[in-house]
DNA sequence: GAGTGGTCTAGACCACGCT
DNA sequence: GCGTGGTCTAGACCACTCA
């Protein structure tokens, strides 16, 4: 508990190390206040801006909260958020998807597509299609949209290697995007169905609805990756002391 | 740009925010240096701890990063991590689903189940199965297991409406667990598929599998769900400068 | 050697929550 | 009124990078 001597560990990560220790093994239990900045002063003999240093690394991981002119409190962990590395073109083991560019097209926007990019029902859009395969075999269909701009050229190589976002991001020439997205079990489309071979009338893949969002929310472009089951699996960790929403 | 006198915004947050909005308006481009801690100093009139707070606060966020005795540096932001806000028994329209034990049993595992659970073949495990069902159709067919443990009794109530990472945690006395998930399109078991009235010869289904650990990483619990195509879809939203891994 | 960020001090004043 | 965390100062020494 007292701070070591000789050490190459900065003191403030000291004073983290022992808290996150004891949140860690139950001897703080969530919901509970630490010792106070001034008790922890005394305890390390240190200053208090180096004890503060040490809680804001805990508060940024989430082990902490405080509360102005009560004190520090363990968090209690949420499992309800986890957090998914989505690598397009890529599965869960690494190994790459070998795409194939099989149209691109200048099209009006039909209503639900004008919808879903925030544009009067008609605008130009470029739509593009991608057929990716894994070990020889059919694993995914995408079917992406953007709004046409004039004078905004679309490399060939560009759309067939780039991640989605990025490439909307160029196109738009916006420095900071987000990407919201939507995974659920549905229908393929008919051409998309046959040219991936599923099986049954119906069809159903795993879906992967993109939104590629400007900071302000506005929609850039909007796409949907149909993934032939079993090949296609996402993985995802919690995150226990995330803080967003 | 001159610090706002007369104004009860933090110092430190006035610089963050300037930093931040000149990275949002491309003036600060992503791979690019800030300026300099001194500089800052100069220019708002502040000490440099001062500077420094509203760096760790743009640090945090992971707008910049630092590189000791050169400078920071405005970070390119990732597309390719996302956040899922999941919550068991509900779904993303915040409707609760009404759930409905079924089945309870203490078993010996088979080698699959022993394998998942890192424990010997045959050991005993307790079974649960529950049948969520959303406006009176079902929605969600859950089988969970976790080792079977003398004197920790599961009340039928918990089983019955507690999320599982929660009744694990509870079960093993650990305090802080955490989840790991893997989302598919993939085949329910046969009464699964008869339960959820799934369509087709192959009764595909959302399935989202759980793994319960420990910090250590050893599992506490093993689950997977299987949702009725369509009715079950998960929304996530990027997270561009999301640290982890 | 000049400039950078990383760590740290020993103070200060404030708004806030309690009692 | 006392203790809490939030903000802020004006210095200091260090290790590091780069010219």
């Amino acid at each position: 508990m007292a701070r070591a001597r000789r050490s190459f560990v900065p003191a403030y990560y000291q004073v983290a190390e022992y808290l996150s220790g004891e949140i860690e093994n139950g001897r703080l239990k969530p919901g509970e206040a630490i010792p106070s900045e001034s008790q922890l002063c005394e305890r390390y003999g240190i200053s208090r801006m180096t004890v503060r240093q040490g809680l804001n690394l805990l508060g940024e991981a989430g082990y902490i909260h405080s509360v102005p002119g009560k004190g520090s409190y363990v968090t209690v962990p949420r499992l309800d958020t986890i957090v998914i590395e989505f690598q397009e073109g890529r599965i869960e083991d690494g190994r790459r998807l070998e795409p194939q560019l099989i149209g691109v097209e200048v099209i009006e926007a039909e209503d639900w597509l004008a919808q879903k990019l925030g544009m009067a029902p008609g605008a130009k859009v470029v739509e593009f299609r991608r057929l990716s395969h894994l070990d020889e075999k059919p694993a995914a269909y995408e079917l992406k949209y953007l709004p046409y701009r004039k004078g905004a050229p679309l490399v060939e190589r560009e759309i067939r290697y780039a991640a989605f976002p990025a490439l909307v991001a160029r196109c738009c020439e916006k420095h900071l995007v987000k990407v919201r997205m939507t995974l659920y079990t549905g229908a393929a489309p008919a051409d998309a169905a046959q040219l991936l071979g599923l099986p049954g009338e119906d069809g159903l893949a795993l879906v992967l609805e993109q939104s590629v969002l400007a900071q302000d929310d506005r929609v850039l472009g909007w796409g949907s990756t149909y993934c032939v089951p079993e090949a296609y699996r996402l993985t995802a960790e919690s995150d226990p002391f995330w803080k967003g929403i």
